[in-house]
DNA sequence: TGTACATCAGTGAACGCGCGTTCACTGATGTAC
DNA sequence: TGTACATCAGTGAACGCGCGTTCACTGATGTAC
């Protein structure tokens, strides 16, 4: 990791020029390797070569940072599952693909991951609802919760035997959620023999599904729904 | 908050007699709240009533209280979930019972759960799989993981269509674990209409043992098993 | 094209703070005689 | 039962450190004339 600036020669640039995104850029990586706790000011300000107090011209402090970082990585989120979403393929194939980049964005962009999920600022600290339900007014884009449940209808048109879609979304935001993080945590077993997070995803979401249909024996009624 | 001595009254206890627990007890009430990154060895002692320096008498340090912390924490999971796994009823009773002895534990014991999975300490970092595969040697004793799979053994007699059942306890403790932490990031919706993590891991769980006896459609070969 | 000047993104030094950890010490406890 | 003494769990003061944040400042940039 060197300094953003190649060289005393590089002294004309007494303006930097792009702080704000440069700043953003070493958070990324310094909560990729360190996790949010130990993500500091400091080390992002010497990273991109610059002062500490620097920051203060972009940022209200450490916090507004963070927001800006999970605020960021929201947007990003739902944009990389839209894009799936409309991707080409049948409905299953883009549904599938939709899961898989949920997983991948978990792991390349561990940073934004951490912020949306640890911090205020990934829209009203709740990645799933907020936007959800019209309450934000029509000029809210969709939540990735709001994607999810649109395409789990979109791709099982038959439905869900009476369970509510938005219950059937929950189950399966859960169970990417948890994958994700046990395997960025290293607890998911590896290895030629052991799925991996992918396809545990691609056929728990298959039975997520399919099971629902089933009565369900010794359950109580699930999933009653809001319109 | 109030020291764990009453008054100058209490002075003779210049020996406090219970140290360590009482520390670890405030270690655990200060990560429920605060989280471990909010953990503070400084706070610990001056809640019980006692120097910082003191500490040191006890643990080599707050690494070493953390990993001690950890290694109660997966002692008292896997304690609770055989508990769950011998009680009265039917198989499929009890094993509903063990998945909301999941939740439950996440819920009651947040400092535990995090140190759980946040720290080296909960039984060589891995709480699902250290201790499986008889690795470990005879006098380990079963992990929380291999409580899953036993428990899905039992419960579900018929298998799962030629899944492994490990395959199987991947999904249902990701699925576990994502309710679980997603709840208490506060990010699954609450109310009226809307399902609670206990609903949606059961209906989740049959749903996940159901639907892998399917043949998943578009779906490579799932799950190939090691003995 | 050249000059004066307002703007504002950076500097660098300093701050107060709370942290984990160390050290020589002290006083309570319990055992040996 | 009483005394001497070893043990060791606590004290209290101090440390070095790195943090987030502030402040008066400086020098590069770009606009007006």
């Amino acid at each position: 990791m060197r300094p953003w600036r190649d060289g005393p020669s590089d002294r004309r640039n007494y303006h930097h020029g792009n702080l704000k995104e440069a700043l953003i850029e070493a958070a990324r990586r310094f909560i990729a390797e360190r996790g949010i706790g130990g993500f500091t000011l400091v080390d992002a300000a010497r990273l991109v070569g610059v002062t500490p107090a620097a920051l203060y011209r972009h940022f209200r402090g450490r916090e507004a940072l963070l927001e800006e970082l999970a605020g960021r990585g929201f947007a990003e989120l739902a944009a990389r599952l839209a894009r799936a979403l409309t991707s080409r393929g049948t409905p299953l194939e883009r549904f599938t693909r939709m899961g898989e980049t949920y997983l991948s964005f978990a792991e390349e962009e561990p940073a934004y991951y951490a912020a949306i999920f640890e911090t205020r600022g990934g829209q009203a600290a709740s990645p799933g609802f907020e936007g959800g339900a019209g309450a934000d007014g029509p000029t809210a884009r969709p939540s990735p919760f709001d994607l999810l449940v649109e395409a789990l209808q979109a791709t099982f048109a038959d439905g869900f035997g009476g369970v509510a879609p938005r219950f059937i979304a929950l189950e399966v935001w859960a169970l990417a959620h948890g994958l994700a993080t046990l395997s960025s945590a290293g607890h998911l077993p590896r290895g030629p023999g052991f799925p991996d997070k992918f396809e545990l995803l691609r056929a728990g979401v298959l039975a997520l599904v399919h099971g629902a249909a089933r009565p369900a024996e010794g359950g109580a009624g699930a999933g009653s729904s809001r319109p």
